[in-house]
DNA sequence: TGGAAAATGCTCAATATTGCTCATTTTGAG
DNA sequence: CTCAAAATGAGCAATATTGAGCATTTTCCA
């Protein structure tokens, strides 16, 4: 599979975060400690979050229960924008995988300030547009590669976690479990490959 | 695989069309005959192109020459944005699937066309969040289903092509060979499924 | 600090998928 | 209309992947 983790961090002109904190009403910073649901598959998708601090899991699970992992995001990442475009419920679910500091913004609140602020439309739209390019991206590597290749790949994306601005610590823990459910394999795969690399190198 | 065609086409407010009209410099109607290449990866990422009429295909080649397609695109869609985000270069190619008539927008002029109008912006994040839902479903798609299920996935889209809004006419000409490029499988596979669908209906 | 639960490493048979090849059929340009 | 190129339907051997089971090893909570 393809999706992984990552968030792009350049040099912000515009701290999102200061913006955000001046629009009063309809937003509001919410605590989330590490592996509560944020928000599950079919809940109301009303509000967008923000993320100021911490690693939250996107995933998805099929009709018949298998779970797959769409990314792992990180600060100054948003997620939970479908509703923003009509959705009116979560297509997934989002879990916090460490504590987070979240600033959850109302969806109307999320479409005033667009409206309003350009540079926050901007940024916003900058998001949008690295975040289209991620999954084309994800997609892509789908379709051309190999379950090794993409386990390489994601692997390889993990390790550069956060290469922009602060350097992060280290590959968050990650179990095979997740990795398979991020490259659409299984864990008997994983694992295989896991080894496999390990003795080359 | 997953991606597929489709464009979203609910009634506008705003004729995106019409504003683009009145950006003057910076923009142009260029007509591309069928067949004929829009651009190819590699080139200047240094403009956008917004469909006015006809379908475009959006490819990518891998190193070893394999292709993908990702998506078919129709009226009312955007595409080549990455420009936008900074990516300097084009990431795949587009081609021109039948005749069209196609808005080029310059990169600057689109950013400030952005900038200048609310609900132009508004517009263009409604687009981005749209195709973001798409290629999330793709990927989903890509990561729970079998290529049998995922051919079928993209037969039943192409069939609801232009769903809404003016019913477009049939399912447009797609060889195998294309099917096989967006569900990420081998020609071999889709004839073979082809014809299991058709003896089952 | 115990244990129990979760994660991992391996194996194996059953399937699914690939990557060809080849004979037809369909298209489309001239 | 005619012919060559492109698309299609099939078959087949070589691989890759799945799914499940099972013995350890790690984690982490009470």
């Amino acid at each position: 599979m393809a999706p992984a983790t990552n968030s792009a961090k350049k040099k912000r002109v515009f701290d999102p975060r200061e913006f955000l904190a001046t629009i009063g009403e309809g937003r509001k910073v919410v605590p989330f400690p590490k592996k509560q649901p944020i928000f599950a598959q079919g809940d109301a998708a009303d509000s967008v979050f923000y993320i100021q601090e911490g690693k939250v899991r996107l995933t998805v699970v099929s009709e018949v229960g298998k779970e797959a992992t769409l990314g792992i995001l990180g600060e100054g990442d948003f997620f939970g924008e479908g509703g923003l475009a009509g959705q009116p419920l979560r297509m997934g679910s989002a879990t916090a995988m460490m504590d987070c500091e979240l600033l959850q913004i109302d969806k109307t609140a999320m479409m005033r300030a667009l409206h309003r602020e350009h540079t926050f439309s901007d940024l916003f739209v900058a998001y949008l547009l690295a975040r289209n390019i991620r999954y084309e991206e994800d997609l892509v590597d789908q379709l051309f590669n190999s379950s090794e290749k993409r386990l390489a790949r994601i692997l390889l994306l993990l390790a550069h976690f956060g290469k922009e601005g602060v350097r992060e610590a280290v590959i968050p823990k990650i179990s095979q479990e997740t990795l398979a459910d991020m490259i659409g394999t299984t864990r008997s795969r994983v694992s295989f490959f896991m080894n496999k690399f390990r003795k080359l190198g």
